[in-house]
DNA sequence: GTCTATAAAGTGATAGAC
DNA sequence: GTCTATCACTTTATAGAC
């Protein structure tokens, strides 16, 4: 993940593959057939990972949406919950440690292959759909599809940080993401998701 | 461009450059002494493109700042400058022909090589400059680092759609960009924008 | 299951003809 | 200025020893 993640598919080389699995490079052959049935096997480790992952947030927030239907201060509580992910989001994204697999999701963006699919089935649809379920009880009168593209607009604005991440630094002037900028972050995309909502 | 676009600088064979070109191989160490040489040839005339046009946006937007400060509306107005920005963004972002230097810039903010410094300089941070100024003028009271922080988080409404391109169509159900998704996709930003600078 | 060794194809750069 | 031909090297895949 990491080799495939910092090179490349094509600029990874089995030799550097094998290297830092501490292995022979025809290992890479016995196990996943190829070069390219281990790009396969990454994808499927991530996709299995992040779906665990984003399975426990949605089974928690899914299961604390029936109360919160019930109590009188609802919308504050949805919008807590839509705060609490992009919290986690903007974690993720500004994190270092995200940059091997983020590399590698932003590439199957451009042109999906089959591990796009993975990708999607498991964590993407699953994360855009909670996200959808939440604003549709914000704004229960707006249709379907307005409150879908609502969700990528706030995906939009945690996901840059990690897609124009040196464009963004060089702008701000910082030279990597401090505690205290990360936390600005949330702010400014929770006081954003809350007027956008509020309308 | 389209061939180190589609294949990336590595996957990018001499051949497959030359061949697109219509030259033989050796005609690339002839005229850019090698395969790098081409890769930044290629972003000097993607900066210098990008410059002129922004350049122009740039320059016709602040000589209307001057006659806006005076006027009794003048929030209006910023506010519509910014609109028209993002509407020109969403523009470029959501058509297709702006898929292979897209990819190029995209990979370049991953791990940026001095054919970043091209970009930024010429036309990303005029972009981010200008849109700065605006935000500025919408909301004299913040400090400077809070409305360039709020700059990035509009940039990244209209960066997704290229970034995230294949899932958010996959999430919004749509087969690719018609004109009615992106007339919607413009009016949902521009309310995001409104709504986050009033605050 | 892991290794060495090697085959077969592809890579970027470049010498030299025209 | 453009071509062919070729060099030196790296690539992935795989045969075969252990």
């Amino acid at each position: 993940m990491e080799v495939f993640g910092r090179e490349g598919f094509h600029a990874a080389s089995t030799r550097s593959l094998s290297d830092a699995a501490g292995v022979n490079q025809a290992a890479i052959g016995f196990h996943f057939r190829g070069k390219e049935g281990l790009y396969l096997a990454v994808f499927e480790h991530i996709a299995e990972r992040m779906r665990a992952r984003v399975g426990l947030i949605a089974a928690e927030l899914v299961s604390g949406l029936s109360a919160a239907d019930a109590a009188p201060n609802a919308p504050d509580l949805y919008l807590e919950a839509l705060g609490r992910l992009t919290d986690t989001m903007i974690e993720i994204m500004t994190h270092s440690e995200s940059e091997p697999w983020a590399r590698l999701i932003l590439q199957e963006q451009q042109s999906p292959t089959p591990a796009f699919d993975l990708l999607f089935d498991n964590f993407m649809g699953r994360l855009l759909g909670v996200m959808t379920m939440l604003v549709s009880r914000l704004r229960p009168e707006r249709d379907e599809a307005t409150n879908k593209l609502a969700v990528v607009t706030i995906l939009g604005q945690v996901l840059a940080f990690r897609a124009a991440r040196a464009g963004i630094q060089r702008h701000m002037g910082w030279s990597d993401f401090k505690t205290e900028d990360i936390a600005s972050i949330k702010a400014m995309v929770r006081a954003n998701v809350a007027a956008q909502i509020r309308g």
